[in-house]
DNA sequence: TAGGCCATCTGGTCCT
DNA sequence: AGGACCAGATGGCCTA
């Protein structure tokens, strides 16, 4: 902005009478224009600014990694050296020294002023809104605390970002080579809190597929199918019947590692109550593997165990919404557990605009829910295709926790998540 | 190459 | 006044 447009924008507001001290003078609001435009030299927004944003100054090496400065802003002085870390962040020690300075000689001429100016004529010197002068030590001021403003807002960030990676050890989903987005990863917990308070109500036996739905639903195509690939669906004929297992890809093999639980079509077979977590398994944790599905042989267990606290509000609407719903978990347990449930933010079991009735009560998107429930990827699709009412039995392995100790390391999963 | 995702900076707002 | 929180802006990286 020019001096011009300056000057123009400040009489414009005294005429118009906005923003302007009573008293103030035209003068005053030149000497306040010539000011601005100090500041203006050095402006703190756009592409000149000093403070402008680090994009252009960080890269990525991975996209696991945090960012280091490649370059440094020129007002920033001297370039950071190798493996300096946010050095660019500091201030020199003698800034705030100067600054003192700064504001003894700034008292020393605000008293000038007001007794006349320094030549002692004694005339009072104008008065109204006296704008400060922006010294060097202001704006190295403004300066330090912008900068560790941008240093606690990173810390914010990264403890956001370290309560997410928790989050993602605690959800279903342990793929070592794809890292479930930010967003993904709220919507998978939210869903898998949801799934498993599905299996405490209900009071019996999960179905697989419906597990697997209820965790895909409002998921993007990929994370579902990442989900799916997780839990290794696939529907290989054998026998009369189609034959469901769930495994977990990168595990040494089925049984010798963790493996939670097994889905299986044989009648027969166990129940949740011989579901089980052996431990090992071996996958460090910070690959996403080292607390696998932590749970849900847990609720098998509890929902076999315990009856519901109360009926759901609505068998059609009691899952959570695409994207976005405020419905929470129907669950109330015996105090481990105390989510309220709201009621459903649409009438339940509507249609949509086709006339289909939606099965899951409240989506708005029924683009994002035809996805989501027939997502679960290809094989969740072949599964379902194969039979998709077909009563698969679960088959889970024997327990190494209590039911109880299983559900109270998921609480403190999440809120050790939420927390952080 | 477009789009998704991310980290960071930034100024505004609210709270203590 | 200072910190936390938030949302917008920006640019880099990655992938389809």
């Amino acid at each position: 902005m020019s001096l011009q447009e300056m000057v123009f924008l400040s009489v414009s507001a005294a005429l118009d009478g906005s923003s302007v001290t009573p008293g103030l003078k035209a003068s005053d609001m030149l000497t306040s224009a010539l000011a601005e435009r100090t500041l203006e030299s050095t402006p703190t927004r756009g592409p000149d600014s000093p403070f402008r944003p680090s994009g252009a100054h960080c890269k990525v090496s991975t996209k696991s990694q945090s960012r280091e400065p490649v370059g440094r802003p020129e007002w920033l002085g001297h370039a950071p050296g190798p493996g300096r870390d946010r050095q660019h962040d500091r201030v020199p020690d003698g800034a705030r020294e100067a600054e003192e300075e700064e504001e003894e000689q700034e008292q020393e001429e605000e008293q000038e002023e007001e007794d006349g100016g320094p030549e002692g004529d004694g005339l009072p010197r104008r008065r109204g809104l006296r704008r400060r002068r922006v010294t060097q030590a202001r704006w190295d001021r403004v300066r330090l605390r912008r900068i560790e403003a941008n240093t606690r807002e990173r810390n914010r960030m990264h403890g956001l970002n370290h309560a997410l990676d928790a989050l993602r050890r605690a959800v279903p989903c342990p793929s070592r080579t794809q890292k479930l987005s930010k967003i993904e990863t709220l919507r998978l917990a939210r869903n898998y809190i949801w799934a498993l308070s599905e299996v405490l109500s209900a009071g019996k036996r999960p179905d697989l597929l419906a597990f697997v739905q209820t965790l895909c639903r409002g998921l993007s195509q990929p994370t579902a199918s990442l989900v799916a690939g997780c839990l290794q669906l696939s529907a290989r004929p054998s026998g009369p019947e189609p034959r469901v297992e769930a495994a977990f890809p990168g595990r040494a093999t089925f049984d010798t590692v963790y493996t939670p639980y097994r889905f299986r079509h044989d009648a027969g077979t166990g129940p949740c109550a011989s579901g089980g977590h052996e431990g090992g398994s071996g996958v460090s944790s910070a690959e996403g593997g080292g607390r696998p599905f932590p749970a849900y042989s847990a609720f098998c267990g509890l929902a076999a165990t315990y009856q519901p606290f109360y009926e759901r509000a609505s068998p059609e609407c009691s899952s959570p919404t695409c994207d976005g719903g405020a419905l929470s978990p129907p669950l109330h347990y015996h105090g481990i557990f105390s989510l309220k449930h709201e009621g459903p933010s649409e009438p339940e079991g509507h249609s949509d605009p086709d006339g289909t009735r939606c099965r899951f009560g409240t989506c708005r998107r029924f683009g994002t829910c035809r996805c989501a429930a027939a997502s679960g990827g290809a094989a969740l699709r072949r599964c379902a295709a194969a039979d998709a009412h077909v009563p698969y039995d679960v088959q889970l392995r024997e327990q190494f926790l209590t039911a109880q100790d299983q559900l109270n390391i998921v609480q403190d999963q999440f809120y050790t998540a939420f927390q952080q």
